[in-house]
DNA sequence: TGATTTTTGTACCGATCGGTACAAAGTTGT
DNA sequence: ACAACTTTGTACCGATCGGTACAAAAATCA
């Protein structure tokens, strides 16, 4: 009686590593412990819904550590700052991959196009929002919003083709105290 | 009597769309109008040898549109306004993915390790190149560089997550404009 | 033209793919 | 203990995987 929540770390790491095309049922099944028997118990629908139950894990986790206090933490430079650390723990300081991001670039991005979409846009928002009560005008909160989205996607990126995960973690550092000024 | 290089274009956008392990050879065969037979004659190597080279390819591109002018165009703020050019319009105003980004980021980074570092290392290293030519301190210069690449990552991520090529073109003129000041 | 070599299409290989069937094993309620 | 039900392991399915063998077909050279 394995619970589905129980394997989702697991899950969430395979697709992570592999993508979701590499991301193989030999691999799942050797990563959570469990036969297809039970995989195929736990997810009648295969794959997809396996995937799919991982990104709404992710999304509820972001939506908890991230989006929630970036609109409604006062003042909201304390949402911001708790954002970058959120960031910095969840990606394990640039040693663990965006898998949103990874299913982004990739093929796959259509079967979960609208939770991908999602993804991005609420944390695009949440931030913007934080900007926009801490005093600047909405247009340039969108902006930067999504600059500071893209950044920290894009540092991941070259974290890891680098084999450097202290870049991450500057690109965290700048972008942090950039929006100290941007916002204080 | 078909040549590599005939083909590489077409093999470049399957991994581009597919990734490593999503570019079946049934699709490689399909996009290039090979069959098997021509593919592993041109290619003894299978994938791996096709991948390789497509990354040689990507390599030399950048090295001459890119690599080269920022690290001898003269005053350097030409080859940096250069380099923003050929991004866009080498990435399709952000409607086309980093293949060198996609394997960053996948499993068959193990595979392209070197390849992929280098692209990204040598990127960073040209454009630092520029700014310090152009006046910043070297720390400074290698900072920035770093910043901008991972920017340019990010916005393809989000551009495409987003389903928004402007944000791309968008983050592109922003980067533009703020290195004009950082340089001039 | 005929001989030689390069290029191509097709059939095939074992392995693995995602997914299904189903019975054994375990759990639960009584 | 017994029946009812849930969970799991294993065998198996057709399809497809990357890769090989090889002969027909082109192209090249004489």
């Amino acid at each position: 009686m394995t619970a589905r929540s129980e394997i989702l770390p697991a899950l969430a790491e395979v697709f992570r590593e592999h993508g979701y095309a590499g991301a193989s049922l030999a691999l799942i099944s050797q990563a959570t412990g469990l036969g297809k028997g039970s995989l195929y118990h736990l997810f009648p629908g295969g794959k997809a819904e396996m995937a799919a139950c991982v990104l709404e894990e992710i999304d509820a986790w972001f939506e908890t550590n991230l989006y929630r206090p970036l609109r409604e933490r006062d003042p909201p430079e304390r949402g911001i700052s708790d954002m970058f650390d959120s960031v910095a723990s969840y990606f394990r300081s640039g040693q663990r991959v965006c898998l949103v991001g990874v299913l982004a670039l990739g093929t796959s991005r259509d079967l979960f196009a609208e939770a991908v979409r999602g993804y991005f846009a609420r944390w695009v928002a949440a931030l913007a929002d934080a900007l926009r009560r801490s005093g600047q005008d909405a247009a340039a909160s969108t902006a930067l919003a999504e600059e500071v989205v893209a950044q920290i996607q894009g540092a991941i990126v070259l974290a890891r083709a680098l084999d450097q995960p202290a870049l991450f973690t500057r690109a965290l550092a700048t972008l942090r105290s950039r929006m100290a000024t941007a916002a204080g």
